[in-house]
DNA sequence: TCTGGGGTCCTAGGACCC
DNA sequence: TCTGGGGTCCTAGGACCC
């Protein structure tokens, strides 16, 4: 049998921001206490991100308007993100934790999964194993996880969503039954709100009623995703710890813009400032991009997009930004835009270009130009070689930039 | 609930080919 | 050409995750 576990940070925006509070002298620790970290008020970005367990007791919820937040606790404390020291704080986590397997999975900023499987020379006892982790990482670093332990990586994920924070659970098959079947189909990995709506329609409340269901019930109903519902319900998965995660598969950025823009001169300078972002991710990936799309969100809140398949795949801010430009004049609706993004997919590595001999000849210039301006923006800051039209955000982007 | 941002995966439908 | 079927590629939109 596989022993995996999961390592979930208990409420880690918040957890990681009161670790940072506390060796800055704040004289509160801010998990104590109703408190939220938020998205920027004064930028629409005023959501929920993370939430104290007493902010959690008044009813509010992750993703949440930071209005309602205020509404269900009026003395709610609200504080902002800052991911600089988040990913300082996942590096080291994920670090310390490498030394007990090099069979880690990163799944998110806060999360990973260990393969212990094979290792009952070095450890005879799992749950004495997860017991000194976790007491380990919250004398290091100050914060609190909870350890999923199971044979495979779904069950450890359910188990460390058990009870929180700072426990340990496992979920073995022989657990399944009793541990996993009560919960509500909802709680369920892969189950968000609108299959967890079907499923309630067709009288399927908890993950045990999914377990039982018939198959040919839920192949009427969710066609090909049927199989794999059945299967996680059943506590099934086979999938593996994979420490090297395959190449990426797309580069996105997108913005909620200061209000809903319907200028498209403003929209065009967004989309170059994007550009250069991805773009140089991209890059920085030494990737090439065969796909790119413009993506939107207007007033009424509808999402739409448009891409183009590039016969030379590119990752020159330049090519990007002229793409953009193109599919916006194709696709923009000429509606108010509340959010605009750019999602380059399609990645590769390598580039086959097929060019005629000039065209080579100035491509391989224009990687020179891109490499010197990548030099000098690693050294000096984003956003310094921009067009001389554009100047004028530029002191407003870079405080923006800043806070990333 | 006046609703962020960055990802992955899936599906339906259309274009095009033989 | 009042027209089949299968394969492949592409696009748009949506569901889900943290």
């Amino acid at each position: 049998m596989r022993i995996i576990f999961h390592v979930d940070v208990n409420n880690a925006f918040l957890s990681w921001s009161a670790v940072d509070l506390l060796r800055k002298g704040y004289p509160v620790d801010i998990r104590t206490i109703p408190s939220i970290i938020g998205g920027d008020e004064t930028k629409r970005r005023e959501i929920v991100l993370a939430k104290s367990p007493i902010a959690k007791k008044y009813g509010i919820v992750t993703a949440e308007t930071i209005y309602s937040a205020r509404k269900k606790c009026p003395q709610l404390q609200v504080f902002p993100a800052n991911y600089a020291w988040y990913r300082e704080c996942s590096l080291k986590l994920m670090n310390y934790l490498s030394q007990y397997t090099p069979s880690l999975e990163q799944f998110s900023i806060d999360e990973c999964f260990l393969d212990f499987t094979g290792t009952s020379y070095l450890y005879k006892d799992y749950f004495e194993v997860a017991l000194k982790i976790k007491e380990e990482i919250k004398e290091k670093f100050g914060f609190t996880v909870n350890i999923g332990i199971a044979s495979n990586k779904l069950c450890a994920k359910m188990a460390s969503d058990f009870e929180k924070p700072d426990k340990i659970h496992t979920l073995f098959p022989n657990e399944i039954a009793t541990k996993m079947w009560t919960l509500p189909v909802g709680d369920l990995f892969m189950v968000g709100k609108r299959t967890k709506e079907k499923l309630l329609s067709l009288g399927i409340k908890t993950i045990g009623d999914l377990a039982n269901a018939p198959i040919s019930l839920l192949k009427r109903h969710f066609k090909n995703q049927a199989i794999s519902l059945k299967e996680a319900a059943l506590g099934k998965d086979d999938s593996k710890v994979v420490s090297i995660k395959d190449a990426t598969k797309c580069i996105s950025v997108s913005e909620t813009l200061q209000y809903d823009y319907k200028d498209p001169a403003k929209l065009k300078k967004i989309l170059f400032y994007q550009a250069e972002e991805v773009g140089r991710s991209l890059r920085k990936k030494k990737m090439y991009a065969k796909s790119i799309a413009v993506t939107y969100k207007n007033a009424f809140f509808k999402s739409y997009s448009h891409q183009m398949t590039l016969v030379n795949p590119t990752n020159l801010t330049s090519d990007i930004y002229q793409y953009a430009l193109v599919l916006f004049e194709q696709s923009w609706r000429e509606d108010a835009i509340r959010n605009i993004g750019i999602r380059l997919s399609d990645l590769t590595t390598v580039v086959q270009e097929q060019v005629s001999f000039f065209e080579e000849k100035k491509e391989e210039k224009n990687n020179k130009v891109q490499e010197v301006i990548d030099q000098i923006t690693n050294k000096y800051g984003k956003n310094m070689l921009i067009p001389a039209s554009y100047k004028e955000d530029e002191i407003e982007r870079e405080e923006k930039l800043k806070e990333r």
